[in-house]
DNA sequence: AACTATTTATAAGA
DNA sequence: TTCTTATAAATAGTT
């Protein structure tokens, strides 16, 4: 709200995340507050933090320990037994999220394509093709980087040569390319490795039965081929 | 909000109260889940409303059990000398604001007046004449009422007696008016026992020791004169 | 329950 | 954390 509209959904940068949960928490207790006084209920709530922090609200004229105990007498149910109740819900919902990713991955891949109608897949081949470039331009400022970075670590190089070395030694390419550039390749363009954080990012579960880690052939099949 | 501000003061309207439990219900509820999403906090919620209707929150991925394990871990507090805390503190609030309220009363009967300066005695004058008019004009309108209630009995009884008595009685003016409104004084001009709901109203705890039931003498040595 | 004139809450920026 | 301010959201009173 204000300002700008937001998204109910995690907010990523953390100093900002922090402000947000200091200002919602203080508007959530004042709410409470004015909830207990107008309709003069009793209401108790508990705050963790993703920090660890804990905050406490309870209504004057109440305790927390009185509203657990009335909440568990009138629920009727053991804290315990719906404890594992709501664990077993939690767990079928990651579990359809999972299924639903799984599948958009399948879909991306050119599997699973079944169930999709006209429009479906022509946005879903739009959003591909759009990605694709954006992949190719991505590329290409790589590439270009590095052969940039390749021609200065050769420039400096030749410099250094001319300075020390003998006129037969000076003369071949390729002993400044191997003493200037040598052993860096790795981390840019084949540093596929730093691809790892960002493909997780995506909130895949990858303990899957048919997760091959040891698979080295392609980025894509390092995630495995999904299953239905 | 909306339409107009309202004071945090308990909703007596049972119906309107009942409206806005729901109302403001919803919205603590939704706020609750916003920031457990948005902060990636855990939130439980319980309340009891006046009418002793149970409603619980919790954020996905946890439960009422999990957050009330680790607030009585947390807080290092057992629930229940933390509930007895709760209620020594509670206890000590209504004191305060009980004898704050005495406080006012008494200065609004000329007493405990050392310690207010020019500009709040001269607030409190203001106020006190102001509602003594009110209090006057309230005064005058019920005795107009009471003279025409009077009136209206008076000339209903002469057009009776006029109908069945003889001219000698009919002439004499107090028979009519012991006739028609005898009995009925008392639940108007003198009726003062319809003040006490109103008195009651401003949230004083009467069991003062100082408190003095048995009194009749005048409305106002009924509440007892504070003692500091 | 729905509607809306207002009041509140708050996101972004300082 | 706190303040400000433009804007989004909540809601009191009404229908």
């Amino acid at each position: 709200m204000a300002r700008g509209k937001i998204l109910i959904q995690k907010i990523e940068n953390p100093t900002n995340r922090q402000v947000t949960y200091s200002k919602r928490r203080n508007g959530l207790l004042k709410k409470a507050q004015e909830l207990s006084v107008l309709c003069d209920a009793k209401v108790s709530i508990i705050i963790l933090s993703g920090t660890g922090k804990l905050h406490e609200y309870t209504s004057e004229s109440t305790s927390t320990k009185e509203l657990i105990d009335l909440y568990e007498r009138t629920s009727g149910t053991d804290l315990w037994s719906s404890q594992y109740e709501k664990m077993q819900e939690h767990k079928r919902i990651l579990e359809e999220k999972n299924r639903n990713l799984r599948m958009q991955i399948s879909q991306r891949m050119g599997q699973c394509l079944d169930g999709l109608n006209f429009k479906e897949l022509h946005d879903l081949e739009q959003e591909m093709e759009s990605a694709a470039k954006v992949i190719r331009e991505r590329k290409y400022k790589v590439m270009s980087n590095q052969i940039d970075t390749t021609n200065k670590k050769l420039k400096r190089a030749k410099q250094i040569n001319n300075a020390f070395l003998t006129d037969d030694i000076k003369d071949d390419p390729d002993y400044a390319l191997l003493e200037g550039a040598g052993g860096h390749y790795n981390d840019s363009i084949a540093g596929y490795p730093n691809a790892f954080p960002s493909l997780l990012a995506l909130g895949l579960q990858l303990n899957q039965p048919n997760f091959q880690p040891k698979a080295e052939s392609s980025v894509i099949t390092t995630w495995g081929v999904p299953k239905f």
